[in-house]
DNA sequence: TTTGATGCAAATGGTTTGCATCGGG
DNA sequence: CCCGATGCAAACCATTTGCATCAAA
């Protein structure tokens, strides 16, 4: 079910799977459930093998452009990057949570905007390609702590 | 119905209301229907008197404490701003159409996602506070020029 | 007169770009 | 050999901050 880079290698086509491009692969498949922003994609490939801040940066442009990545905006000033997983799970089919305390995404597995897509379209005569949606509050483990819940 | 700024100065408590946060209040008002960059403001701004940008950031930040506007991320690199209606539409109740061919940005007047924060919040014991949701397409004006729609 | 507000310029932080170099096909 | 890929440093752009000055209470 889970994709390996094998599977991936094929997606790119004229480009070159360089051993940083490849890296930079590796630590998204190492972290499938994490929202990477370029300067920590950068510290963990340090473990391994320093790449060049601009060449992450120029791999996540070809990562996203090769539909391997999707760009992610919670507005914390960077952007972040998720794995496509199947094609399926990109941030048009799914969500996040956002801790306002600490700092925790979760995911929201299903996408819930499909009726609300339809009646959005029809009203406003507006096609939609893609959406953004983020829900920020209190996570349930700061939610416990919290005594005015 | 709209609010004026002589309604507005009562909200200003301890701080003062300056010519500066004046003129940014009146260009909001002047442009209800925008989403206003900071630089659009200082541009808008100098056909009256010059404002420095410093004090823009510094006054919109004034501006969105005070609950008179509230800032939004359209993923364009650059933080916006609206004028907060009645209290009623900030970002929390409506969102945003954004034209992935000509730009423009339409309202969607009515909250729709309050039954999907009851989910939401039901099934992951997470309390929502905010939430931030644009849809991205084509217009109703750019569907028209376009034959593969 | 005292404290908050302004404006300028410098600093900051994320991201991009120019350019010389490197290396696979 | 050639062209794409890399790395470094400089450039960029939105935003923030330090600081001297200004002005209203």
């Amino acid at each position: 079910m889970k994709k390996k880079i094998s599977e991936m290698e094929s997606q790119f086509k004229q480009y070159r799977l360089t051993p940083q491009r490849r890296l930079v692969l590796e630590i998204f498949l190492e972290n499938r459930e994490k929202h990477l922003s370029a300067e920590e994609i950068y510290q963990l490939s340090r473990q391994k093998e320093e790449i060049g801040l601009a060449t992450i940066y120029r791999t996540l442009d070809l990562l996203e452009e090769l539909g391997l990545l999707s760009k992610i905006n919670f507005g914390d000033g960077r952007s972040r990057y998720e794995l496509i997983q199947d094609g399926l799970n990109d941030t048009h089919n799914h969500h996040h949570l956002i801790c306002l305390n600490c700092g925790r995404i979760q995911e929201v597995e299903e996408d819930l905007l499909n009726k609300l897509e339809e009646i959005v379209e029809r009203k406003h005569h507006f096609s939609i390609v893609n959406h953004n949606l983020q829900f920020y509050g209190y996570c349930n483990r700061c939610n416990n702590g919290r005594k005015d819940l």
